[in-house]
DNA sequence: TTATATCATCGTAATATTGCGATATATGAT
DNA sequence: ATCATATATCGCAATATTACGATGATATAA
C-alpha cells in the first residue's frame, strides 16, 4: 500500500485496523473457521485443506499469529496452532459500539 | 497485493474478507468511529477531523460504501454519510462462530 | 451566467501484499 | 550420522493499496 499515516490515529484505532486488515484475507477467514470446525487442536494438515502452498499458508499463519487471533504451541515437528480468544471480546465491543443503536432516523 | 485466488473460497468467505479489509485501515476505522459519535448525520466535515486529504477521504468513503458499511446519501451540494446497519450481524455471526465456546482446552 | 462549495475521479509515485519455489531449521526415527 | 517430516524464511515477480495534487462534475448562490 501506500504510506499509512499511522502516526495520527490512536493506538485502540491502530490495533482494531490491524486485527481486521489480518481478517481481510479469504485465505485467513478460511483458516480459521477450518480451525473452528475441529473438535481438537490443529496442526499442519491446514495445507492440505486450503488451495495454497505450505509456504503461503505459513505465512499467513505468522500474520493471524501476529494480531492474537490464533496461538501456536510447538509439539514434536509439528506445530499446533488453534484459535485464540482473547481478541474477540475487542472486535465485537468495536462493533457494538459503531451499530447506530439510538436509530436516529439518519440518511432517511 | 499478489495473486489472491478468489475462485476457490466460498462466496460467503469472500464476503467476509472483504467486509474485514474495507475496515483494516485505521483511517476507515476512524471515519466509523466519527460517524458513529454524531447524533445527526455528517456529511463532509470527516475531511476536517482526519489527517488525511480530501482525496483521500472520498476514496476511503467508496470503499466503505462499496462493502456495505456506510450509506450516503446527496443532500444539495454535498454528500450526507452514516453507517450501514445490515452488515454488523453477519460479522458478529462470524466471529461468535469461530469462537472456541465449546473451550475444549486446546493448545493449553 | 458566473462564482463558489462540495465531492468524485484521474494519474502518478511510493509502498505493501500475495504466492510460489527454493532453501533453511528443527525434531524424531532408523 | 543420516534420513524423513514438518514448518519457517528468503527472494522474486506480479499485483494491490495508499496518498496527493490536479481536474471534473454537480448544485446552490449571487
Amino acid at each position: 500500500m501506500g504510506i499509512t499515516k499511522t502516526e495520527t490515529y490512536t493506538d485502540q484505532t491502530l490495533k482494531l485496523a490491524s486485527i481486521f486488515k489480518a481478517l481481510g484475507h479469504p485465505a485467513r477467514i478460511a483458516i480459521l473457521e477450518f480451525l473452528a470446525q475441529q473438535s481438537s487442536c490443529i496442526c499442519g494438515d491446514i495445507v492440505a485443506e486450503l488451495p495454497l502452498s505450505q509456504a503461503s499458508i505459513s505465512r499467513h499463519l505468522v500474520e493471524l499469529k501476529a494480531v492474537g487471533l490464533i496461538k501456536g504451541t510447538i509439539s514434536g515437528t509439528s506445530v499446533c496452532y488453534c484459535i485464540n480468544e482473547t481478541q474477540f471480546p475487542f472486535l465485537e465491543t468495536f462493533i457494538k459500539q459503531i451499530q447506530p443503536s439510538n436509530s436516529q432516523t439518519c440518511c432517511s
